[in-house]
DNA sequence: CAATTAATGTCGCGC
DNA sequence: GCGCGACGTTAATTG
């Protein structure tokens, strides 16, 4: 890992192309080749990078100025033309034992797999990841009366997530074996949900449930976290 | 802007828990108060980071360790204990004038605005962003016969797209005015197209036409490139 | 490898 | 400020 500060110009030409005028900012090299230009600001997104696999060459331009050409194999080219150097240090920081994650939609499924009653009374689980012709259904259920309910689960529910699950509803309703005591219903479950996502929702009969994290973590055996 | 290099243990409690063991890694300090955790590897985005607006209070934990604690109006936390600093600069880089883009979405609708008849034979403008209740339509056009046709462009064609076609196709076939000659027909237009969207988009009637952005760019006037 | 889906997405525009 | 869609989305997972 290198870190450089320093005033430079940075091109990008790619899928777009992108100008960043001379400034004071910060490039990170790692050692996969790839390039991170930051500024003092902004979000954890860069102004510009390279992603690997990629190559640093440096060189001079036609006016004897420092410049770096960075290029991938699928013809992206990252230029930055470098006038002062401020620092330049870099550190062999060894491979990452990398990131463990706890809370995403994954683990709202498995919560949601061992404790669906909290969705509606009576739900029973038949099934996680019901498979279906276009992708599978989250959670196949059964309510107290024996009729099938497919539930649909995002972090956050948006139009998409409404969409989805429709056309899963629109397949399922098509088996004979999933309809003999009447329609699938739908639920869309998610930890917070968009008020247009509620409104085709309820348009299309579906109903919404809104899911407590932290409660639903609670239902469950402490020792179970992760850490 | 701080850069730190440091052996850390990262944890992160907000939206999701997240843990990182003890390792080397590249510590990013804005002047915003956000900060980031890079390791030599992955792509751009950070191992774990805190967005503005953000403050860090650097103190000890119980057994007498280097802490930074990084908090956010909205109750996320960012804990990182210091085993030992390899590097601590600081440099003021001022503010940073900016990208200038060029190539993305508006870019292929307005050369899609200029030359419709690659779309489809005959096919003239009537107007871009046309108005609907539920947003605009891309392009509004009429083909030889003077039918209307919606088009939706996309740079990558998948089936949020094709939805949000149908949602307007929907709409737009209920205005008389529009309807004079048949009904309103709808092309999907974008550099890629992906299997699903194709087959969704069929399902529905809705023409795909894969745009070639370079030969478009080619018809166009080489003077007004932005850079 | 391609395709599909989630994301602490982030970013920017319009209302 | 919220809602919504684009993004050089990126990143992980699965067939």
């Amino acid at each position: 890992m290198r870190l450089v500060v320093a005033r430079c110009q940075v091109d990008y030409a790619g899928r777009l192309s992108a100008h960043l005028p001379m400034a004071t900012r910060v490039l990170m090299l790692k050692s996969d080749g790839s390039v991170l230009v930051h500024s003092d600001g902004g979000s954890y997104k860069p102004l510009n990078w390279m992603s690997p696999p990629c190559t640093v060459k440096e060189g001079k331009n036609d006016d004897g100025q420092v410049e770096w050409v960075v290029t991938s194999k699928t013809d992206d080219t990252l230029r930055i033309l470098i006038e002062e150097i401020l620092q330049d240090t870099s550190h062999d920081l060894g491979v990452d034992p990398g990131l463990q994650k706890d809370g995403v939609e994954k683990h709202l499924q498995e919560l949601l797999a061992d404790h669906p009653a909290t969705l509606a009374e009576g739900l029973t689980l038949v099934r996680r990841e019901f498979p279906t012709a276009i992708g599978p259904v989250d959670l196949m259920c059964r309510d107290g009366e024996g009729l099938s309910v497919a539930v649909e689960i995002k972090r956050r529910g948006d139009i998409d997530g409404v969409e989805q699950l429709t056309r899963y509803l629109e397949l399922l309703n098509r088996d004979p074996l999933l309809t003999t005591k009447g329609e699938v219903r739908g639920i869309f479950a998610a930890q917070e949900i968009k008020p247009q996502a509620r409104v085709l929702a309820e348009d299309r009969g579906i109903t919404c449930a809104l899911v407590d994290y932290d409660a639903l973590r609670g239902l469950d055996d402490p020792t179970e976290r992760l850490f």
